[in-house]
DNA sequence: TCTGATAATTGATATATATCACCGGGAAAC
DNA sequence: GTTTCCCGGTGATATATATCAATTATCAGA
């Protein structure tokens, strides 16, 4: 990890938070100086469930996978850091530890701003405070949605789920370089390694997807999702 | 159900949520000027997922279940709405319809606050916006902490979380009667119906719990917390 | 270029969990 | 008062999924 700031001021940032439109010039400006950028190699941590929340995290660059460190050492992968997006547990609001874990999988560079002068811009400014509930509100949807399709749904079900949010969410391309091992495809929809191997087989000689252990390409999306939302 | 306003004001209710101490008198006047309260047979539904969001809703007395309807009709139970707590998803704050649905178990006397007054004073009161934002990552991280347990644990552990769920959450006692058929049981863990009747049996053979169908009284309660924390 | 180490893959097997079929009882509906 | 339907309960069986064991690929150093 190297301390460096590259960027030059959050005003004129392309990887800024778009809630961050809403601040006023003094405002965005106490937040330029109250914040520290980072980079990081693939593998580092950049945040660590558990410890305390002393900043909110943006993404400037690159990509990162957030996770829960579950029973027995199990990883439990909640979603793809990106850049533009923040990065900040539920645990900020509650009992000021990170709720998960976030490492980077690609070259990173992080931007991290002082909580306590984030929490104060929430407080003094409504229209930000609202679209960070709604920032909020969205990934705690999405986590409701993904809490019941990992209960109803059976592995192809989850598999395909996942591999439409990459080419959906993550790469916006039905044509991508999965990031993410066997074993990570496998926390992050709740199924052995060997399992996802099999299935990601199965979908290849059925057509509905092409995969070369490191490309993943989809040819027939209709089917995908079919896949998906039968279970 | 029935609509007369039974409560007098906000300012005297003594279910009243507690972020509410947040609002001025001018503002919880407000608040008071634009509810209406209603009360609920049990078995009928008080919210309904994908309805427009119009209002937010607090539970004065009685207790209801929200839960998620998912795939092939099949539900599942989020979680058992109390007393003084605010009742509202994520929906409100993302696309204007309800998250979940909402059904009364006992007998439900509920106050529901219109939405734009309730989003006007998050917007104009820094300290109420904060507490919601509190209120609202509390139940975000339990979530995520949920959606864990139930793909890590198997089924001994998880209908253990549950169990102490009610003594500790809904109940506040170590005996209780179970409002849940063992068919909702199974839509809260997870599991099928069968699977909860020889759990709960195999629980009571081994001298964890006492249980005689619509009772249940944790006599263990070491020993159901070492099973829900081993799996 | 070798060489561990780690990841991907495969087949065989074990286990957890769902499903099916059925019974009896009680509460609600007609 | 009968009928219907849902709930609790039980045993047998089917199925999804994890685990185990072993083989091959891949890749970053030495």
């Amino acid at each position: 990890m190297s301390v460096v700031n590259l960027i030059n001021s959050c005003e004129t940032c392309t990887h800024r938070w778009k809630n961050f439109q809403h601040l006023t010039k003094e405002e965005l400006n106490l937040v330029n100086e109250n914040r520290y950028e980072a980079t990081f190699k693939p593998g580092e941590t950049i945040m660590k469930q558990g410890s305390p929340t002393s900043n909110a995290l943006f993404m400037a660059s690159g990509m990162a996978k957030t996770y829960i460190e579950g029973l027995n050492g199990k990883n439990f992968i909640l979603s793809i850091a990106l850049p533009g997006r923040l990065i900040m547990g539920p645990g900020s609001y509650v009992d000021s530890r990170h709720t998960y874990s976030v490492a980077a999988i690609t070259a990173v560079q992080a931007c991290f701003i002082n909580f306590e002068i984030f929490r104060q811009l929430v407080r003094i400014n409504g229209a930000f405070a609202e679209s960070l509930i709604e920032d909020i509100s969205a990934k705690s949807q999405l986590t409701l949605k993904r809490m019941v399709s990992l209960s109803q749904k059976k592995m192809h079900g989850r598999l395909a789920d996942t591999l439409l949010y990459f080419s959906d969410v993550v790469f916006k391309n039905a044509e991508y370089e999965m990031i993410l091992s066997r074993q990570e495809l496998g926390e992050m929809t709740n199924m052995a390694k060997e399992c996802v191997v099999r299935i990601l087989k199965e979908l290849e000689d059925s057509g509905v997807i092409y995969s070369d252990s490191s490309k993943i390409k989809i040819l027939d999306r209709e089917k995908l999702i079919r896949i998906s939302e039968k279970g």
